[in-house]
DNA sequence: TACTGCAATACCTTAAAGGTATTAAAAGAC
DNA sequence: GTCTTTTAATACCTTTAAGGTATTGCAGTA
């Protein structure tokens, strides 16, 4: 499969008819009729229903369609996009963060950065560790973790510490005895997120490490890939999940968050950068980060 | 610019070294180093620099590779999920929706109907007009729209009836009045989302005509994407905007959602299907929207 | 029945992908 | 410094497959 059959079945979609798609296409009509049928050949499926006169789309050519097109445009954005960075008249900005941090300050960020400066994003999922050889490499710009790793050449900063938080669905038993410990809540089942993607530590693992280093045991009953299906099931009474307190500002109301009697489980969110030259961006970056953690504090 | 360019362009940066990804992709070497340059000339950029030994990416390079990749994996996943379509393994669902209930219930249905069932979900943003068409030719297999357009081959239900809620930052003056009339809210900037794609009413165009419609005037200081800016912006003391009371379940906590006064400003919510046959996926849709409801307005 | 509009087939042409042999350039070995 | 090694680039040839022309075949329409 090539993006030429993705643009000749585009073509014929949109016409329904073999002959104009072609004409439009600035080629003759049997060679397209020749790819069309490769097309179908190479996904192993029937695109077009063929009718006397023009085609109509089978249910697979429908959803295929819909798809090729997103692609094509995918293709072009990444080809001017590529030509500006060269040129630059846009840069990349890469991000690295574990993926406990990626709920509350960075999808904002990022939403920022874009609309203030005229920059592609690049986001990698990287350990703490790693981030520092990244920074050191060029690799990322900036970074987001959860642990101090000195370096010569990496200039680490702790953004805030954040408490974990419990989430109950309104009207949960605990509520009524104040803040839960841990020993109160390995009782409790228990719904971790994200699902585990066989590798690296997660915000999963580092939840269920907190009741296992304890020599507790927990009850998970349920495992889901996001935040929101996570307190979804929370709501749903299905059980409760730990989360970073900068999910606060983003609940819904049938949820409710209360913190753990043990106010030393915290998790404090290290921003890390290369020590000397801060270039323009990096600076905006610093600067609109700055100000969403003073506007969320207050 | 093919999907061979993009293949060739991940095996060479990968590699780092030209004789070994030729080898990798079952090719000599030469016609390897042709393709590279000719999708550098495509794009217009160089995307590595050439040393002695090997190659190593430009910035641009970098940023391409990201974006090539997951062109290659879109592109694979497409085929894969065409053929299953038409294999009947897989199905697809179409929704259509008005875009001011993409907020909501809508997510989640897509959510769960996805965990649910082996289904491939395609999003049409189609006025309720549309919706009635599309659902009749079988382009859509359920609507949510605003308006009811009575016709034989379909049904509608009303959901729900969608009070509009005024969004204002905590600590606003207007909060101390209590419920706030259209008239106090006119002289108050006004934040407006979607920004006008220069086509379609869209839910920022129901906003402006709520108040033209009884002869007030707005003060639109701003207009900007989606949802979550503009309660950024609200949150940010920069004016006020409208939202369903859908939002209300995913608000943040510097910003406070109240009623109109005018109760009678609401807009209702309708579910439209084909009459007569409600397909299995159909049913499950139904079911998991009724049980979306009941959670929600629990 | 003849006509018309289109897709499919057969067969030819050409452009471009791929291969072979060689060169060029730079790094490492001695 | 010279020789070797590594590896990308060049030149030129081969082959594949995209594209073109002419024609056929099939349905619906006049």
């Amino acid at each position: 499969m090539e993006l030429r059959h993705l643009r000749y079945f585009c073509a014929v979609a949109e016409e329904k008819n073999l002959t104009r798609a072609a004409e439009k296409l600035f080629i003759a009509q049997p060679p397209l009729t020749r790819q069309i049928k490769q097309l179908e050949e190479d996904i192993g499926a029937q695109l077009f229903n063929r009718h006397s006169r023009g085609l109509t789309l089978t249910p697979a050519g429908e959803y295929f369609w819909e798809q090729a097109q997103q692609i094509l445009t995918k293709a072009d954005l990444v080809r001017e996009n590529t030509r500006q960075i060269a040129e630059e008249e846009k840069s990349v900005f890469s991000i690295g963060f574990v993926p406990s941090v990626f709920y509350g300050y960075l999808p904002s960020l990022v939403r920022d950065l874009r609309q203030q400066a005229n920059v592609n994003i690049m986001l990698h999922d990287l350990k703490t560790g790693e981030q520092i050889n990244a920074l050191k490499t060029g690799k990322i710009d900036i970074g987001f973790g959860r642990l101090t790793i000195p370096d010569e050449q990496v200039e680490q900063t702790t953004l805030f510490q954040e408490a974990l938080l419990v989430a109950l669905h309104v009207g949960h038993p605990l509520l009524k005895k104040g803040e839960p410990t841990l020993e109160e809540l390995a009782k409790m089942p228990m719904i971790l997120y994200p699902a585990n993607k066989a590798s690296t530590p997660t915000f999963a693992d580092i939840c269920t490490s907190l009741f296992t280093s304890r020599g507790l045991t927990t009850n998970v009953t349920q495992q889901v890939n996001d935040l929101q299906t996570a307190l979804g099931l929370v709501a749903s009474e299905m059980g409760f999940t730990l989360v970073s307190e900068q999910v606060r500002h983003f609940g819904r109301d049938d949820v409710v968050f209360i913190p753990l009697q043990d106010k030393t489980i915290t998790s404090p969110v290290i921003f890390s950068r290369r020590k000397e030259p801060m270039d323009s961006i990096t600076q905006l970056a610093v600067k609109i980060l700055k100000g969403l953690i003073e506007t969320n504090q207050r």
